[in-house]
DNA sequence: ATAGGTGCAAACAGTTTGCATGTAT
DNA sequence: ATACATGCAAACTGTTTGCACCTAT
């Protein structure tokens, strides 16, 4: 990640101006607005750098293709609505769930996701 | 779902038989012990009609490949092993978590994935 | 000038499907 | 006997890689 390309901007402001994590695909149908030519394979070579260096991160919804935000937010997990589909950044955490692995295994980390509907869907 | 084979009762037997979710992969490695000759496309054929027909959930994991295992276990989550992939059951479970979604959003299920090293894999 | 970056296409891995053959009923 | 099931291979999708050309430094 030495150099500053149109492709690595336009794939950057794709990530930064979006307020939700995109996809592969995604990334790739915003910056091809300001940089007609790019390839897909570029994007996957600077999202994997940019996870790298600590710029992005992966957001891993399960079923679902990895999605990648701008990194800095503090530890936060996500809320799925199953009615619009859309994601949405919850704010708290249960904290360490370290008790719930028998004897023996070692948690590192953990991953939470919640279901339900947004304000912006009725349905129950 | 209609007749009984010997490759159906094979990939019945190795999700009834293992104690964790299974990935086709693993479904296919542990029934060809019964079955040498059976192939990938049998065990993607049948583990989807189980799961359509509801003997077999799906247990799908951030960013990995779905897992499968026998329906009718109740409300548990799952571990997985950061050095050798494998997937195991916790028996816990926080307990509700609707305190971390916002006003105006309901929460009706929740999905915990805990990361780390399993007892057979020495603590990466 | 030159090392790093890009685009294309081929390579891969996981999953699904078409088709001729096999087999439970 | 006959419809359903199987195995193989090809098709597909998403991601990675090899390589010749391009470009920021």
């Amino acid at each position: 990640m030495e150099r500053s390309t149109r492709q690595r901007q336009a794939i950057r402001a794709a990530l930064r101006e979006a307020n939700r994590p995109l996809s592969p695909g995604e990334i790739l149908e915003y910056a091809r607005q300001q940089v007609p030519g790019l390839g897909i394979a570029t994007v996957y070579r600077t999202i994997n750098a940019l996870v790298e260096e600590g710029s992005v991160v992966a957001v891993e919804l399960p079923g679902e293709a990895a999605r990648y935000e701008m990194a800095g937010k503090s530890h936060h997990h996500h809320f799925h609505c199953t009615s619009c589909g859309k994601v949405f950044e919850l704010m708290g955490c249960p904290g360490d769930l370290s008790w719930l692995v028998p004897p023996g295994f070692h948690a590192e980390k953990h991953e939470i996701v919640l279901y339900g509907s947004c304000p912006n869907c009725p349905g129950a």
